[in-house]
DNA sequence: GAGGAAAGTTTTGCATACAAAATTCAATAG
DNA sequence: CTATTGAATTTTGTATGCAAAACTTTCCTC
């Protein structure tokens, strides 16, 4: 028998969501632009059809909003929705952190740890980009060791809203500080499996970053803007 | 200037997605069945482009799978992942309470407690069907007192896939008179807006329900069945 | 009768065409 | 110059047609 060679090419409007997504989320579509759908059916190579459904599941995922007749504009959160998506987000992380800390195995912890330090290296270097990188990758990790998926895609489902926004709020370097001292703190919970202490600690750390986040909109400061800026 | 009559039609997909959610969540469609486009296109008199769009955003909501090249099915949940679905669950149901004893409005106070009160009634007829019309009322007013549209919203979604399970867990008279008392103890909670409390009852509240629907799922009892029940 | 290939049927996925709504733009009245 | 009306254009929403994949049935072999 031949062996099958499967060509994990995915279905149109699979790919079109997929790529939509990180546009969206990497801030190359700016939060409350347009979605114009021929010029993004063009951009994406594909017909009007699957990135039409494409745009649906984005909108069932909050990253898209439908104008009836209107089509649809990238999300653009106001200060409450921020507000209100950070609260849900801090009771998200802190049942991942409760979770976490009873069920988190030993090599999940070490790279835990590993990237921690790796995280600490880049904040003394004041390496900003590398700095978010890692510390969404040990969020990340400490929910996958809660070990349940429906947990995780809520988690990533809001997270991504966030991104979306594109802060870079430690810019504070204060904030920025104590941001660590919390990182260093939930690793010494974490070995401790300190779950009700892990928990707080994350609702804490959550609500910080919701603290410099919305300050920094109100500053209106801070927002990774797109080439070219806001337009008077 | 003549006055604007708002036919409030909505835009076909937009149509198609609710009335297939309805199908789905109250058991029309079975979980686990295949979804064909052309008859439920015919069903719901849509034709097949604005239902695959609203397939798509029901695939978001996790309501249906999408199977690649095979199409969708009404998503069936496992063992697992009611258990999964019901711990997010107590952890957004426990934020509900605890928001909510921080910020319920005494009208709202007021009703939830009319609620209860004819709930009560329920329970003492046995009168399963009211029952849960009026749990599930107490419940969706509590978690709007917490005063975040995106709790609503998330709680919203994860419930809607545990109701399409379509399962009734207090046929256990012991159970179902716990429930009731917890349900109790929550508006005494609310109206000492002991927020702590609250969190820790209602996170308690789901613990005891999701045991009670796993219970059931083992036994394979409980669960309404459709017409004709399954075949051979 | 079981197994399996091949033809036939159904169903999904996508592109396209067309209708309806919204937007743009120009012309004109005030 | 502003506001308003209405035509022209663009864009969205929906239906339909066709190709490809999956599923079913038939028929043949052993």
């Amino acid at each position: 028998m031949a062996q099958v060679i499967a060509i994990p090419r995915q279905v149109l409007h699979q790919e079109a969501a997929t790529r939509l997504r990180q546009l969206i989320v990497e801030g190359d579509i700016v939060a409350g632009s347009k979605l114009n759908e021929r010029a993004l059916a063009e951009r994406l190579q594909v017909s009007r059809t699957p990135l039409r459904e494409a745009i649906k599941m984005l909108a069932a995922e909050g990253l898209v909003e439908l104008l009836p007749n209107r089509g649809a504009v990238a999300a653009l959160l106001s200060e409450q929705a921020v507000a209100d998506t950070f609260e849900v987000m801090a009771g998200l992380e802190g049942q991942s952190g409760e979770l976490a800390a009873q069920r988190i195995s030993e090599p999940e912890l070490a790279e835990i740890k590993a990237l921690h330090y790796e995280m600490q290296a880049a904040y003394t270097r004041r390496d900003l980009s590398t700095y978010y990188r890692l510390n969404a990758l040990i969020h990340g990790l400490i929910n996958q060791a809660a070990r349940n998926p429906v947990l995780t895609h809520t988690y990533r489902t809001l997270n991504a809203r966030l991104q979306a926004l594109r802060f870079r709020s430690n810019f504070d370097d204060r904030k920025w500080q104590r941001a660590v001292q919390e990182h260093q703190a939930m690793v010494d919970l974490l070995i401790r499996r300190d779950a009700a202490g892990l928990r707080q600690l994350m609702v804490a750390h959550l609500q910080h970053k919701r603290d410099a986040v919305l300050e920094l909109m109100r500053s209106g400061a801070g927002l990774v803007l797109p080439e070219g800026g806001l337009q008077a």
